[in-house]
DNA sequence: CCTCTATGTAAGTTATCACTAACACACATA
DNA sequence: TATGTGTGTTAGTGATAACTTACATAGAGG
Protein backbone atom coordinates (compact mmCIF):
# COMPACT_ATOMS: atom_id res chain seq x y z
CA UNK A 1 0.00 0.00 0.00
CA UNK A 2 0.90 3.20 -0.76
CA UNK A 3 2.93 4.50 2.33
CA UNK A 4 2.01 8.50 1.79
CA UNK A 5 -1.49 7.38 1.77
CA UNK A 6 -0.79 5.64 4.92
CA UNK A 7 0.66 8.48 7.02
CA UNK A 8 -2.01 10.90 5.62
CA UNK A 9 -4.85 8.94 6.84
CA UNK A 10 -3.35 7.76 10.31
CA UNK A 11 -2.96 11.95 10.70
CA UNK A 12 -5.96 12.74 9.80
CA UNK A 13 -7.39 10.23 11.94
CA UNK A 14 -4.98 11.02 14.94
CA UNK A 15 -5.41 15.02 14.51
CA UNK A 16 -9.32 14.72 14.37
CA UNK A 17 -8.65 12.59 17.99
CA UNK A 18 -6.76 15.22 19.86
CA UNK A 19 -6.06 18.30 16.93
CA UNK A 20 -2.55 19.33 16.08
CA UNK A 21 -1.75 18.20 20.06
CA UNK A 22 -1.97 14.81 18.51
CA UNK A 23 1.62 12.92 19.17
CA UNK A 24 4.14 11.93 16.10
CA UNK A 25 3.60 8.58 18.23
CA UNK A 26 -0.01 8.67 17.93
CA UNK A 27 -0.27 9.39 14.17
CA UNK A 28 2.94 7.03 13.32
CA UNK A 29 0.80 4.39 15.14
CA UNK A 30 -2.64 5.18 13.26
CA UNK A 31 -0.42 4.96 10.26
CA UNK A 32 1.49 1.84 10.94
CA UNK A 33 4.19 3.43 10.48
CA UNK A 34 7.76 4.33 12.34
CA UNK A 35 7.90 7.63 14.42
CA UNK A 36 11.08 8.56 12.98
CA UNK A 37 10.03 7.93 9.32
CA UNK A 38 7.38 10.98 9.56
CA UNK A 39 10.45 12.86 11.04
CA UNK A 40 12.52 12.06 7.83
CA UNK A 41 9.72 12.72 5.59
CA UNK A 42 8.43 16.05 6.86
CA UNK A 43 11.19 17.10 9.30
CA UNK A 44 9.04 18.44 11.82
CA UNK A 45 5.12 17.83 13.05
CA UNK A 46 4.04 21.37 12.18
CA UNK A 47 5.22 20.72 8.50
CA UNK A 48 3.17 17.05 8.80
CA UNK A 49 0.18 18.59 9.42
CA UNK A 50 0.50 21.67 7.38
CA UNK A 51 1.43 19.38 4.48
CA UNK A 52 -1.52 16.72 5.18
CA UNK A 53 -4.40 19.64 5.49
CA UNK A 54 -3.40 21.26 2.69
CA UNK A 55 -4.18 17.96 0.95
CA UNK A 56 -7.57 17.24 2.67
CA UNK A 57 -8.47 20.64 2.43
CA UNK A 58 -8.20 20.54 -1.75
CA UNK A 59 -9.42 16.77 -1.74
CA UNK A 60 -12.56 16.80 0.50
CA UNK A 61 -13.91 20.12 0.71
CA UNK A 62 -13.47 21.38 -3.05
CA UNK A 63 -15.35 23.76 -3.76
CA UNK A 64 -18.48 23.51 -7.15
CA UNK A 65 -18.86 27.47 -5.65
CA UNK A 66 -18.44 28.99 -9.01
CA UNK A 67 -19.85 26.48 -11.13
CA UNK A 68 -23.26 26.80 -9.02
CA UNK A 69 -22.94 30.57 -9.31
CA UNK A 70 -24.12 30.31 -12.88
CA UNK A 71 -27.80 29.32 -11.43
CA UNK A 72 -29.64 32.34 -13.04
CA UNK A 73 -32.23 31.78 -10.56
CA UNK A 74 -31.33 33.55 -6.78
CA UNK A 75 -33.45 31.08 -4.85
CA UNK A 76 -32.21 28.26 -6.76
CA UNK A 77 -28.44 29.41 -6.81
CA UNK A 78 -28.99 29.81 -3.16
CA UNK A 79 -30.60 26.49 -2.06
CA UNK A 80 -27.81 24.58 -4.17
CA UNK A 81 -25.11 26.38 -2.72
CA UNK A 82 -26.15 25.48 1.05
CA UNK A 83 -27.27 22.01 -0.10
CA UNK A 84 -23.71 21.54 -1.45
CA UNK A 85 -21.45 23.10 1.28
CA UNK A 86 -23.95 21.51 3.77
CA UNK A 87 -23.89 18.48 2.59
CA UNK A 88 -19.41 18.37 2.57
CA UNK A 89 -19.65 20.27 6.19
CA UNK A 90 -21.88 17.80 7.62
CA UNK A 91 -20.61 14.45 6.10
CA UNK A 92 -16.75 15.50 7.28
CA UNK A 93 -18.34 17.28 11.30
CA UNK A 94 -15.58 15.98 13.02
CA UNK A 95 -13.19 16.91 10.70
CA UNK A 96 -14.42 20.35 10.39
CA UNK A 97 -14.87 20.85 14.24
CA UNK A 98 -10.96 20.14 14.73
CA UNK A 99 -10.45 22.80 12.01
CA UNK A 100 -13.05 24.96 13.52
CA UNK A 101 -11.41 24.35 17.12
CA UNK A 102 -8.03 24.75 15.40
CA UNK A 103 -8.50 28.49 13.66
CA UNK A 104 -10.04 29.89 16.61
CA UNK A 105 -6.61 28.93 18.74
CA UNK A 106 -4.77 31.03 15.86
CA UNK A 107 -3.04 27.77 15.44
CA UNK A 108 -3.38 27.51 11.19
CA UNK A 109 -2.29 29.03 8.19
CA UNK A 110 -4.40 30.85 6.17
CA UNK A 111 -4.27 28.22 3.59
CA UNK A 112 -6.03 26.00 6.04
CA UNK A 113 -8.28 28.53 7.76
CA UNK A 114 -11.45 27.03 6.90
CA UNK A 115 -13.44 30.37 8.07
CA UNK A 116 -11.23 32.08 5.81
CA UNK A 117 -11.36 29.32 2.79
CA UNK A 118 -15.42 29.32 3.43
CA UNK A 119 -15.97 32.64 3.70
CA UNK A 120 -14.05 33.77 0.33
CA UNK A 121 -15.18 31.22 -2.06
CA UNK A 122 -18.60 31.81 -0.57
CA UNK A 123 -17.82 35.83 -1.66
CA UNK A 124 -16.48 34.92 -5.16
CA UNK A 125 -19.52 33.01 -5.98
CA UNK A 126 -21.85 35.36 -4.75
CA UNK A 127 -19.96 38.02 -6.61
CA UNK A 128 -19.98 35.85 -10.06
CA UNK A 129 -23.60 35.43 -9.97
CA UNK A 130 -24.83 38.87 -9.05
CA UNK A 131 -22.39 40.66 -11.00
CA UNK A 132 -24.03 38.31 -14.13
CA UNK A 133 -27.38 39.40 -12.86
CA UNK A 134 -26.38 43.01 -12.87
CA UNK A 135 -27.76 43.64 -9.62
CA UNK A 136 -26.17 45.50 -6.55
CA UNK A 137 -26.20 43.28 -3.68
CA UNK A 138 -24.26 43.66 -0.30
CA UNK A 139 -22.20 40.57 -0.70
CA UNK A 140 -20.39 40.49 2.81
CA UNK A 141 -23.75 40.51 4.63
CA UNK A 142 -24.91 38.04 2.46
CA UNK A 143 -21.75 35.55 2.80
CA UNK A 144 -21.99 36.04 6.43
CA UNK A 145 -25.77 34.67 6.31
CA UNK A 146 -24.51 31.84 4.32
CA UNK A 147 -21.70 31.18 6.21
CA UNK A 148 -23.90 31.48 9.51
CA UNK A 149 -26.16 28.42 8.21
CA UNK A 150 -23.22 26.60 7.98
CA UNK A 151 -21.54 27.23 11.46
CA UNK A 152 -24.84 26.62 12.94
CA UNK A 153 -25.01 22.83 11.72
CA UNK A 154 -21.85 22.33 12.82
CA UNK A 155 -21.30 24.10 15.81
CA UNK A 156 -25.06 24.26 17.51
CA UNK A 157 -26.23 20.76 19.95
CA UNK A 158 -29.39 18.85 18.77
CA UNK A 159 -28.61 19.14 14.88
CA UNK A 160 -31.79 16.81 13.92
CA UNK A 161 -28.74 14.41 12.55
CA UNK A 162 -28.88 16.19 8.68
CA UNK A 163 -27.00 13.32 7.59
CA UNK A 164 -29.80 10.82 7.88
CA UNK A 165 -32.80 12.95 6.66
CA UNK A 166 -33.73 12.30 3.19
CA UNK A 167 -32.19 14.25 0.45
CA UNK A 168 -35.57 16.10 -0.07
CA UNK A 169 -35.59 16.97 3.69
CA UNK A 170 -32.21 18.38 3.54
CA UNK A 171 -33.30 20.14 -0.01
CA UNK A 172 -36.46 21.50 1.69
CA UNK A 173 -34.13 22.99 4.33
CA UNK A 174 -31.54 24.50 2.33
CA UNK A 175 -34.36 25.93 0.40
CA UNK A 176 -35.77 27.75 3.92
CA UNK A 177 -32.31 29.34 4.76
CA UNK A 178 -32.40 30.27 0.72
CA UNK A 179 -35.61 32.01 1.23
CA UNK A 180 -34.72 33.69 4.66
CA UNK A 181 -31.74 35.14 3.15
CA UNK A 182 -33.03 36.26 -0.33
CA UNK A 183 -35.61 38.21 1.73
CA UNK A 184 -32.72 40.63 2.71
CA UNK A 185 -31.60 40.88 -1.06
CA UNK A 186 -32.94 44.03 -2.47
CA UNK A 187 -33.18 44.70 -6.05
CA UNK A 188 -32.32 47.56 -7.79
CA UNK B 1 -6.72 42.36 46.78
CA UNK B 2 -8.76 39.04 46.98
CA UNK B 3 -6.45 36.60 46.32
CA UNK B 4 -9.60 34.64 44.55
CA UNK B 5 -9.85 37.28 42.19
CA UNK B 6 -6.76 37.38 41.47
CA UNK B 7 -6.25 33.89 40.19
CA UNK B 8 -9.32 34.01 38.51
CA UNK B 9 -8.42 36.88 36.48
CA UNK B 10 -4.76 35.60 36.09
CA UNK B 11 -6.83 31.79 35.24
CA UNK B 12 -8.97 33.61 32.62
CA UNK B 13 -6.39 35.66 30.86
CA UNK B 14 -3.81 32.85 30.48
CA UNK B 15 -6.86 30.83 29.16
CA UNK B 16 -7.79 33.02 26.53
CA UNK B 17 -4.03 33.14 25.06
CA UNK B 18 -3.29 29.16 25.45
CA UNK B 19 -7.07 27.73 25.98
CA UNK B 20 -6.42 24.71 28.76
CA UNK B 21 -3.39 23.74 27.40
CA UNK B 22 -2.25 27.25 29.41
CA UNK B 23 -0.30 25.79 31.76
CA UNK B 24 -0.39 26.06 35.73
CA UNK B 25 2.96 27.90 36.24
CA UNK B 26 1.71 30.87 33.10
CA UNK B 27 -1.59 30.69 35.23
CA UNK B 28 0.11 31.72 38.70
CA UNK B 29 2.80 34.35 36.74
CA UNK B 30 -0.68 36.27 35.16
CA UNK B 31 -1.91 35.87 38.95
CA UNK B 32 0.84 36.80 40.62
CA UNK B 33 0.63 34.31 42.59
CA UNK B 34 3.33 30.85 43.54
CA UNK B 35 1.96 27.86 41.34
CA UNK B 36 1.62 25.80 44.73
CA UNK B 37 -1.08 28.12 45.83
CA UNK B 38 -3.11 26.94 42.76
CA UNK B 39 -2.92 23.43 43.96
CA UNK B 40 -4.03 24.00 47.04
CA UNK B 41 -7.17 25.35 46.34
CA UNK B 42 -7.67 23.81 43.45
CA UNK B 43 -6.53 20.59 43.50
CA UNK B 44 -5.99 19.86 39.59
CA UNK B 45 -5.97 22.08 36.78
CA UNK B 46 -8.56 21.01 35.23
CA UNK B 47 -10.56 22.18 38.55
CA UNK B 48 -9.18 25.33 38.42
CA UNK B 49 -10.66 26.11 34.93
CA UNK B 50 -13.98 24.56 35.33
CA UNK B 51 -14.42 26.36 38.57
CA UNK B 52 -13.43 29.70 36.59
CA UNK B 53 -15.32 29.02 33.72
CA UNK B 54 -18.30 28.39 35.44
CA UNK B 55 -18.22 31.92 37.03
CA UNK B 56 -17.16 33.94 33.95
CA UNK B 57 -20.25 32.04 32.32
CA UNK B 58 -23.00 33.72 34.42
CA UNK B 59 -20.71 36.88 35.20
CA UNK B 60 -20.01 37.43 31.70
CA UNK B 61 -22.75 36.08 30.17
CA UNK B 62 -25.60 36.22 32.32
CA UNK B 63 -29.40 35.70 29.98
CA UNK B 64 -31.59 38.71 29.26
CA UNK B 65 -33.31 36.11 27.10
CA UNK B 66 -36.16 35.95 29.05
CA UNK B 67 -37.01 39.43 29.95
CA UNK B 68 -36.72 40.71 26.33
CA UNK B 69 -38.78 38.15 25.83
CA UNK B 70 -41.46 39.68 26.81
CA UNK B 71 -41.78 42.57 24.21
CA UNK B 72 -44.85 41.63 21.94
CA UNK B 73 -43.93 42.21 18.22
CA UNK B 74 -42.10 40.06 17.10
CA UNK B 75 -39.04 41.85 14.47
CA UNK B 76 -38.56 44.05 17.74
CA UNK B 77 -38.07 40.73 19.86
CA UNK B 78 -35.58 39.15 17.36
CA UNK B 79 -34.06 43.39 16.99
CA UNK B 80 -33.72 42.93 21.10
CA UNK B 81 -32.59 39.81 21.55
CA UNK B 82 -29.76 39.70 18.50
CA UNK B 83 -28.54 43.47 19.56
CA UNK B 84 -28.27 42.22 23.40
CA UNK B 85 -26.53 38.47 22.34
CA UNK B 86 -24.03 40.23 20.05
CA UNK B 87 -22.88 42.76 21.78
CA UNK B 88 -22.03 40.36 24.90
CA UNK B 89 -20.39 37.93 22.49
CA UNK B 90 -18.03 40.54 20.29
CA UNK B 91 -17.24 42.42 23.12
CA UNK B 92 -15.53 38.95 24.99
CA UNK B 93 -14.57 37.88 21.42
CA UNK B 94 -11.55 36.39 22.66
CA UNK B 95 -13.31 34.42 25.26
CA UNK B 96 -15.95 33.47 23.22
CA UNK B 97 -13.71 31.73 20.61
CA UNK B 98 -11.77 30.02 23.24
CA UNK B 99 -14.57 28.69 24.63
CA UNK B 100 -15.98 27.22 21.42
CA UNK B 101 -13.03 26.22 20.37
CA UNK B 102 -12.40 24.29 23.48
CA UNK B 103 -16.32 23.16 23.55
CA UNK B 104 -15.58 21.87 19.81
CA UNK B 105 -12.85 19.69 20.90
CA UNK B 106 -14.76 18.40 23.51
CA UNK B 107 -12.69 19.27 26.71
CA UNK B 108 -15.83 21.17 28.48
CA UNK B 109 -18.42 19.81 30.64
CA UNK B 110 -22.18 20.83 29.73
CA UNK B 111 -22.35 23.71 31.86
CA UNK B 112 -19.51 25.52 30.40
CA UNK B 113 -20.41 24.73 26.80
CA UNK B 114 -20.80 28.08 25.30
CA UNK B 115 -22.85 26.91 22.08
CA UNK B 116 -25.20 24.22 24.43
CA UNK B 117 -25.55 27.50 26.84
CA UNK B 118 -26.36 29.48 24.24
CA UNK B 119 -29.00 27.29 22.11
CA UNK B 120 -30.74 26.46 25.24
CA UNK B 121 -31.12 29.30 26.34
CA UNK B 122 -32.32 31.21 22.71
CA UNK B 123 -34.91 28.09 22.96
CA UNK B 124 -36.10 28.95 25.75
CA UNK B 125 -36.65 32.60 24.81
CA UNK B 126 -38.34 31.96 21.86
CA UNK B 127 -40.81 29.52 23.60
CA UNK B 128 -41.35 32.02 25.90
CA UNK B 129 -42.29 34.86 23.53
CA UNK B 130 -44.02 32.81 20.97
CA UNK B 131 -46.22 31.08 24.10
CA UNK B 132 -47.63 34.27 24.68
CA UNK B 133 -48.57 35.07 21.53
CA UNK B 134 -50.15 31.78 20.96
CA UNK B 135 -48.18 31.35 17.72
CA UNK B 136 -46.40 28.51 16.41
CA UNK B 137 -43.05 28.30 15.34
CA UNK B 138 -40.59 25.69 14.56
CA UNK B 139 -38.53 27.06 17.69
CA UNK B 140 -35.87 24.49 16.76
CA UNK B 141 -34.75 26.31 12.91
CA UNK B 142 -35.23 29.65 14.58
CA UNK B 143 -32.80 29.29 17.33
CA UNK B 144 -30.45 28.09 14.82
CA UNK B 145 -30.79 31.41 12.48
CA UNK B 146 -30.00 32.99 15.80
CA UNK B 147 -27.07 31.28 16.51
CA UNK B 148 -25.59 31.09 13.15
CA UNK B 149 -25.93 35.40 13.50
CA UNK B 150 -24.48 35.55 16.32
CA UNK B 151 -21.30 32.39 14.96
CA UNK B 152 -20.85 34.36 11.93
CA UNK B 153 -19.63 37.19 13.88
CA UNK B 154 -17.78 35.42 16.16
CA UNK B 155 -15.88 33.32 13.88
CA UNK B 156 -16.15 34.69 10.32
CA UNK B 157 -13.42 36.90 9.48
CA UNK B 158 -14.89 40.57 9.59
CA UNK B 159 -13.42 43.71 8.41
CA UNK B 160 -16.26 45.84 10.00
CA UNK B 161 -15.22 45.32 13.70
CA UNK B 162 -18.15 45.24 14.71
CA UNK B 163 -17.24 46.97 17.66
CA UNK B 164 -16.18 49.76 16.49
CA UNK B 165 -19.82 50.68 14.88
CA UNK B 166 -22.54 53.10 16.18
CA UNK B 167 -25.01 51.73 18.31
CA UNK B 168 -27.65 52.76 15.13
CA UNK B 169 -26.18 51.39 13.24
CA UNK B 170 -25.32 48.03 15.41
CA UNK B 171 -28.61 47.97 15.76
CA UNK B 172 -29.66 48.34 12.03
CA UNK B 173 -27.37 45.14 11.43
CA UNK B 174 -29.62 43.22 13.88
CA UNK B 175 -33.05 44.51 12.71
CA UNK B 176 -31.82 43.01 9.10
CA UNK B 177 -30.79 39.44 10.29
CA UNK B 178 -34.06 39.94 12.93
CA UNK B 179 -36.27 40.63 9.34
CA UNK B 180 -34.58 37.78 7.87
CA UNK B 181 -35.22 35.27 10.33
CA UNK B 182 -39.08 36.68 10.82
CA UNK B 183 -39.36 36.16 6.95
CA UNK B 184 -39.39 32.46 7.62
CA UNK B 185 -42.05 32.47 10.33
CA UNK B 186 -45.72 31.65 9.39
CA UNK B 187 -48.68 32.73 10.95
CA UNK B 188 -51.50 30.34 11.92
C1' DC C 1 3.22 35.03 73.43
C1' DC C 2 1.20 31.08 71.02
C1' DT C 3 -1.19 28.94 67.39
C1' DC C 4 -3.59 28.41 63.21
C1' DT C 5 -4.14 29.41 58.47
C1' DA C 6 -2.75 31.00 54.04
C1' DT C 7 0.93 31.82 51.47
C1' DG C 8 5.71 31.69 49.27
C1' DT C 9 10.28 29.30 47.97
C1' DA C 10 12.78 25.67 46.31
C1' DA C 11 13.59 21.22 45.11
C1' DG C 12 12.11 17.07 43.26
C1' DT C 13 9.18 13.22 40.84
C1' DT C 14 7.19 11.22 37.01
C1' DA C 15 5.51 11.39 32.51
C1' DT C 16 5.21 12.92 27.93
C1' DC C 17 6.89 14.81 23.77
C1' DA C 18 9.56 16.63 19.77
C1' DC C 19 13.38 15.28 17.74
C1' DT C 20 18.06 12.69 16.96
C1' DA C 21 21.56 9.01 16.42
C1' DA C 22 23.19 4.45 15.40
C1' DC C 23 22.54 0.23 13.47
C1' DA C 24 20.31 -3.36 10.71
C1' DC C 25 17.58 -5.06 6.94
C1' DA C 26 15.15 -5.42 2.51
C1' DC C 27 14.95 -4.31 -2.13
C1' DA C 28 15.98 -2.18 -6.53
C1' DT C 29 19.18 -0.88 -9.90
C1' DA C 30 23.70 -0.41 -12.04
C1' DT D 1 28.06 -8.24 -6.87
C1' DA D 2 28.08 -3.65 -5.09
C1' DT D 3 25.62 0.44 -3.85
C1' DG D 4 22.05 3.45 -2.59
C1' DT D 5 17.45 4.34 -0.84
C1' DG D 6 13.73 3.80 2.31
C1' DT D 7 12.38 1.78 6.22
C1' DG D 8 12.20 -0.30 11.12
C1' DT D 9 14.17 -0.83 15.98
C1' DT D 10 16.02 0.87 19.93
C1' DA D 11 17.93 4.03 22.78
C1' DG D 12 18.59 8.50 24.14
C1' DT D 13 18.42 13.88 24.86
C1' DG D 14 16.51 17.98 26.49
C1' DA D 15 12.53 20.43 27.55
C1' DT D 16 8.20 21.08 29.72
C1' DA D 17 4.34 20.07 32.59
C1' DA D 18 1.31 18.40 36.36
C1' DC D 19 1.66 17.69 40.78
C1' DT D 20 4.16 16.85 45.55
C1' DT D 21 6.98 17.63 49.63
C1' DA D 22 9.37 20.14 53.06
C1' DC D 23 10.30 24.19 55.16
C1' DA D 24 10.02 29.14 56.24
C1' DT D 25 7.19 33.29 57.06
C1' DA D 26 3.64 36.64 57.91
C1' DG D 27 -0.63 38.02 59.89
C1' DA D 28 -5.01 37.20 62.72
C1' DG D 29 -7.15 35.88 66.98
C1' DG D 30 -7.02 34.01 71.57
Amino acid sequence: MDKTEQIFKGAIAAFIKKGMQASTQEVAKEAGVAEVTLYRRYSTKENLFTTVLKNVLEKKFGSRVLEISKENDTELFLTNIIEDRLEVLVKNKDLVRMLLSESLRGNLTDKINLPEVIFSSLKKGLECHFQHKDQQVDIDFCARQLGGVFLSYVILPNDQQLDKLTTQERRDIAKKHAKSILSTIEEI
